[in-house]
DNA sequence: CGCCTGACGAAAC
DNA sequence: GGTTTCGCCAGGC
């Protein structure tokens, strides 16, 4: 709630007009945030639960500015609905994704995650 | 102001 | 069944 964050990914964001602002970005950015550890999920799940599953490209866009944001966000425990850290290569090290995603207890061989279905984790499922 | 790219996804071919 | 294209929306050039 309320809680405001700084918008988004850049800045940008706030347009003069007065609208739009980084809506989106920001409820990927919460959604993210909220993933618990040793659990992954995909970038459609999100978008999904934003109500735009045809935007998870954008889902991955916002991730841009995962590691910008504050606090920031766990952006390796995002990976694609196939369970592949597509996103790896954006990290830092290449490496970094799939070394903190192990480090959790997630078992990543070959850039794809293990038992991904196991340690999927769904938006939706933890508004109970 | 228009074209291309982008960490996805699903449908079409 | 694998490959390609479109769709989604935003931002960079």
């Amino acid at each position: 709630m309320a809680t405001k964050k700084k918008s988004s990914v850049k800045l940008k964001t706030v347009r003069p007009s007065g609208k739009t602002e980084n809506n989106f970005f920001e409820l990927v950015f919460e959604v993210a945030r909220q993933i618990p550890k040793g659990r992954v999920t995909s970038y459609g799940a999100i978008a999904a639960c934003l109500g735009a599953k045809s935007s998870s490209r954008m889902v991955g866009w916002a991730m841009n500015g995962a590691g910008r944001v504050k606090p920031k966000v766990p952006a390796h425990r995002v990976v694609n609905r196939l369970g592949i850290l597509s996103g790896k290569h954006h990290f830092s090290p290449p490496g970094l994704m799939e070394k903190l995603l192990k480090k959790e207890g997630i078992k990543v061989i070959n850039d794809q995650v293990q038992d991904f279905k196991n340690v999927f984790w769904d938006p939706s499922a933890n508004l109970e």
